[in-house]
DNA sequence: CAGTGGTCTAGACCACAAC
DNA sequence: TTGTGGTCTAGACCACTGG
C-alpha cells in the first residue's frame, strides 16, 4: 500500500508539492511542465484546484504561463521584494513597544518651487508643513517631514496636530488614494542630526510617499529612520 | 432597454466595481459590506466569482475578511510597496539601453569575521570575493560586491567571471533558493567613489541580498547605485 | 486550427468565530 | 449554535497563440 491518507487534496498541498519539484526536484529552469489536466489527474484533484495552485505559484514569480504554449519554469525567478508599510503607530505597537508622538514644527506657507513642481501646484499655493517624531519605547523611531496641499485639503488648517500625527488624521480623512512610494538614501540634514542620532551628512534611509486623490496632490511625506535602519524581506 | 450588453460578468469587472465603491463610493473605512451571496446576487454572478473578486481585493490590502464576521473595509489600507528585482541585464535591456559587464576584482580568501557571522560560515572558510560593474549605455548603472561560499559552491572557483557576471552564473547554477533582501543606505566607500561618481561618504542606496540553499549560505551580494537612485512603485 | 490556460457556474461541505 | 468565508468538484465555454 502507498500509505497515503485519503484526505482531500487542497490547493496548498499541491502548491507545496509543485514548488518543491521546482526548487529541489526535477523541474529546473526552463522546464515545460505538464498541463493542468495531466497534473490534476496525477494529484487526484480537479483542474480548478490545480489551476489555482499553478496560478498562485505563477504569482510568486516561479512559473510563466501562456495559453497554448503551456506552463514553464522561469529561467530567472522574478525576485520581488514586498514591503508592508503600516501606520507607524501600528508598526511600533506590533513590535511590542510603547508608541509616542511629538510635534516638532507646524507652519503654513507658500509652497517652495521644488515642492510646486513635485506636487504639481499652482503659484503661491498655500501648504501646511509639518515635522514630527514617532517614538518607540522612548527612542526616536521615525522622523516625519510632511507637506499638505492646503487648497485640496483646507480642513487640515484647522488641525494643530499636537497630539495625533498627520498620518493618522489623513488616513481618517482621505482614506484611499493614488500613491507613489520611493525608497532612497539621503544625507542627514539638521533635523535628522538633532532627532535621529545622526552626524551631519550621514546616509539616511528614507521612504517618500506622494499621495493623490482625483488627480490632485494631497500630501508629500518623507520618513527618515535612525542609523543602520534597513527594510528587510525574506522568502 | 437598459443598453447594457449581455456579456458575462467577470471577476475583473466585479473587482473594479467593488473597488470603486470603496475608494469613491459609499463604503468608507470600517464598513461591513454585504455577504458574498448577497453581492453575487446583486451582480448577477456566481458566489465563486464574487469570492475570487473579493479575495483579490483583499490581497491588495483594501478588505479584511473573516469567517462569520464578514468582510470589512480596512480602517487603514495596508500600504504595500512591491519591487521586482530582475537580473541587471534584463533591467538594463528592458529600459532600451545597451548592457555591458566589467569585472573589477576577483579573489579567493578566508572569510573575514563579519562575513562568517553574516553567512554562518566556519573558521577559515574559503570564499570567493567578486567586485564588478554593470553598465547601461556606457554609464555605470550598478556596482556589485559579492561573496560566494566556496565550500558550498566549489564550481565557482573554476569560473573567472571575466565575461559573464556572477549573478547570471549563479542563476543558472543555483536557481531557486531562500532569499533575504534588504534595502539600506550606506556611506560611499572607495569603490563607489571610483566607479559610481560619488564623493566619499555620500549616501548610497544599496540592495543587499543573502541567498541560502538547504540551510547553507551560498552568496551575499551588495548592489549599489549611482547618486540619486531611488526605487519607486505606484498604485 | 487546435491545444492550453482563463474563467464562469451551480452545488456542496467544511472551518472558523461570533453569539 | 449558526452565519460567513474558504475551498473542492465536475463540467462548460472562451481566448489566446503556436504551429
Amino acid at each position: 500500500m502507498t500509505g497515503a491518507a485519503l484526505e482531500k487534496t487542497t490547493f496548498r498541498e499541491v502548491m507545496a508539492a509543485i514548488t518543491q519539484r521546482i526548487t529541489e526536484g526535477p523541474w529546473g529552469p526552463g522546464t515545460l511542465i505538464p498541463t493542468e489536466t495531466e497534473l490534476a489527474e496525477e494529484f487526484g484533484c480537479s483542474r480548478t484546484t490545480m489551476n489555482r495552485a499553478l496560478r498562485e505559484i505563477s504569482g510568486l514569480g516561479l512559473l510563466d504561463r501562456k495559453r497554448k504554449a503551456g506552463t514553464r519554469v522561469r529561467m530567472a525567478p522574478i525576485r520581488q521584494a514586498r514591503f508592508e508599510l503600516p501606520l507607524v503607530r501600528n508598526e511600533v505597537e506590533a513590535a511590542g513597544a510603547e508608541y509616542r508622538y511629538q510635534l516638532i514644527n507646524r507652519a503654513v506657507l507658500a509652497a517652495p518651487d521644488w515642492l510646486r513642481a513635485r506636487m504639481d501646484l499652482g503659484p503661491d499655493s498655500p501648504v501646511l508643513h509639518i515635522q514630527c517624531l514617532h517614538f518607540a519605547d522612548g527612542k526616536a523611531f521615525q522622523l516625519e517631514d510632511r507637506w499638505i496641499n492646503a487648497l485640496a485639503l483646507p480642513q487640515a488648517l484647522a488641525e494643530d496636530f499636537a497630539t495625533i500625527g498627520p498620518n493618522e488624521w489623513l488616513i481618517a480623512t482621505v482614506p484611499y488614494s493614488e500613491v507613489e512610494i520611493s525608497f532612497l538614501a539621503v544625507a542627514a540634514d539638521d533635523l535628522a542630526v538633532r532627532h535621529l542620532d545622526h552626524a551631519i551628512g550621514d546616509p539616511v534611509f528614507c521612504v517618500e510617499r506622494a499621495t493623490w486623490w482625483k488627480n490632485a496632490a494631497i500630501t508629500l511625506v518623507s520618513l527618515s529612520h535612525p542609523r543602520g535602519h534597513r527594510m528587510t524581506t525574506r522568502y
